[in-house]
DNA sequence: GTCTATACTGTGATAGAC
DNA sequence: GTCTATCACAGTATAGAC
C-alpha cells in the first residue's frame, strides 16, 4: 500500500498547513468519495491553491492513505478498551456508547471508512485482515469466557460486534435517511438513539433463568 | 430529477440489452461508486461496445437514474408487508428476515443504495423524504398500536425500524469486513447472522412481566 | 442499429517565474 | 515556498460510415 505522506512537517506553518489540508479532504472525500473528489475541491476546502496541496503531498492517493492510516487507529481505539472494568454488560453498553458518540462527534471519519469498504477496502484490506481480525477475536474470546460464565446471555460475539458496529454507525453514514425519515425535530436523535440501542443490547445481553423464549 | 430512461424497448432485442446493459451498471457502480465508474466499465461488463451502450441510454447519469427508481420499488416492498399476519412479534421478526435475505440475495442493490445516501442522497431525496418517509411512518404507527395493546416491549418504533435496517444491510455492504473479520469458513456467515438477529430482536421486542430490567 | 474515429471537457500533475 | 501557466491523459459524448 502507497503510503507516501508528506514529509514535511518541520516548521510550524508547515505542520499548520498539513493539518489544514487533511481536515479539507476528510471534508471532500467523505462527502463525495476518493474518485469523486478533486484536488480542486479539496484546495478550495483549504483555502489554498491546487498546486499547493501538491507541494505538500505526492499527490491525491497520498493525502487520502494518510486519512485511512489516521482512521484505523481511531476507529479500534474504543474496543481496545473493552472489558476494563466489572460488570460484563455494562461493559458491552459501554462500548455501545462510546461508538454512538464517535458517530456524533466525528461522522466524516464514519463515512470515510464506510466508502473504503463498501467498494471493497482497495487500500485497508490487508489492515482488516490483520489488526482488526486480531482485536476482534481477541475481544470475542472475552466475551466467550463472560458467556461461558453465566455473565451474559449465550450468542454469537462475532455477530454482536457487527451489530454494534452497524447499529452506532448508522447514525453517522446514513444521517441524511435518518433525517429524512425523521422529519422535523430530528436535534435529539442520538439522546433517542442512545436510549434505545441500550435498551436493545441490555434485553439481549441479560442472561434470563428460562432459557427458551 | 433527470430520469431520462431509454425509450427503446420495442424490440425482443432491444428489451434484452436494454436489460444487459442495466445489469452490467449495477454490477459496476455498486462497486465503484457512480463517480467511479466508467462507461468503458459498463461496456466490457455487458460485452458491448462503448458507443451502443450510449445509443440505449443517455448517459451515464440516465442509467444510473434508471437503477436508481427500481432499486426505490425493489427496497421498499418487504416493509409494505409488514403487519399483514397476526403476532407482532413473530411479524417484526419475518421482516429482519426477509431484509437479512435480501442483503444476501441483492447485494449489489444494498450497496448502490449505500453509496447513493453515504453520498447525501443526491438524487434520491426527494424520494427519502417523500414515499420513503410516509411508509416508514406508517408502520411506526402501527407498531405504536401493538406497544399501546401491551403486545410488544415498549420501545420507539423508528428506531427499532432504523436497527433492523442496518444490521441486515450490514452484511451486504460491509461483506468485505465481515468476511476479513471471520477469517475462514465464512459460508454460512448468513444463517448464523439469521439465528443472531432473529435472538436479537425478540429478546428486545419481547415483553417482560417485570418492567424494569 | 451498430461500429470506427474523433472532438471536447475535466482532472491530475509538472515546469518555471517570483 | 507559493503562484501562473500548461501539459498529458482519461472519460463522456458525438459525427458519420456502413
Amino acid at each position: 500500500m502507497a503510503r507516501a505522506a508528506s514529509t514535511k512537517g518541520n516548521t510550524r506553518i508547515q505542520r499548520q498547513k498539513t493539518t489544514q489540508i487533511l481536515d479539507a479532504a476528510l471534508e471532500v472525500f467523505s462527502t463525495y468519495g476518493f474518485r469523486g473528489s478533486t484536488i480542486d475541491q479539496i484546495a478550495a476546502q483549504a483555502g489554498l491553491s491546487k498546486p499547493n496541496i501538491l507541494y505538500y503531498f505526492d499527490g491525491k492517493e497520498a493525502i487520502h492513505g494518510v486519512l485511512l492510516d489516521r482512521l484505523l487507529h481511531t476507529w479500534l481505539e474504543p474496543l481496545e478498551h473493552l472489558g476494563e472494568s466489572e460488570n460484563p454488560v455494562d461493559e458491552i453498553c459501554a462500548y455501545v456508547t462510546r461508538k454512538l458518540e464517535m458517530s456524533r462527534d466525528y461522522p466524516r471519519e464514519s463515512r470515510l471508512f464506510a466508502n473504503e469498504i463498501l467498494q471493497g477496502a482497495p487500500n485497508i484490506l490487508a489492515e482488516l485482515q490483520g489488526p482488526l481480525k486480531s482485536l476482534t477475536d481477541e475481544k470475542c474470546r472475552l466475551i466467550q469466557s463472560w458467556i461461558d460464565a453465566g455473565e451474559i446471555a449465550p450468542l454469537d460475539p462475532h455477530h454482536l460486534i457487527f451489530s454494534i458496529w452497524s447499529t452506532t454507525q448508522h447514525y453517522a453514514d446514513f444521517d441524511v435517511q435518518v433525517k429524512a425519515v425523521l422529519g422535523a425535530s430530528t436535534t435529539d436523535r442520538f439522546e433517542t438513539a442512545q436510549t434505545h440501542l441500550d435498551h436493545l443490547f441490555r434485553s439481549m445481553l441479560t442472561p434470563r433463568r428460562t432459557d427458551g423464549i
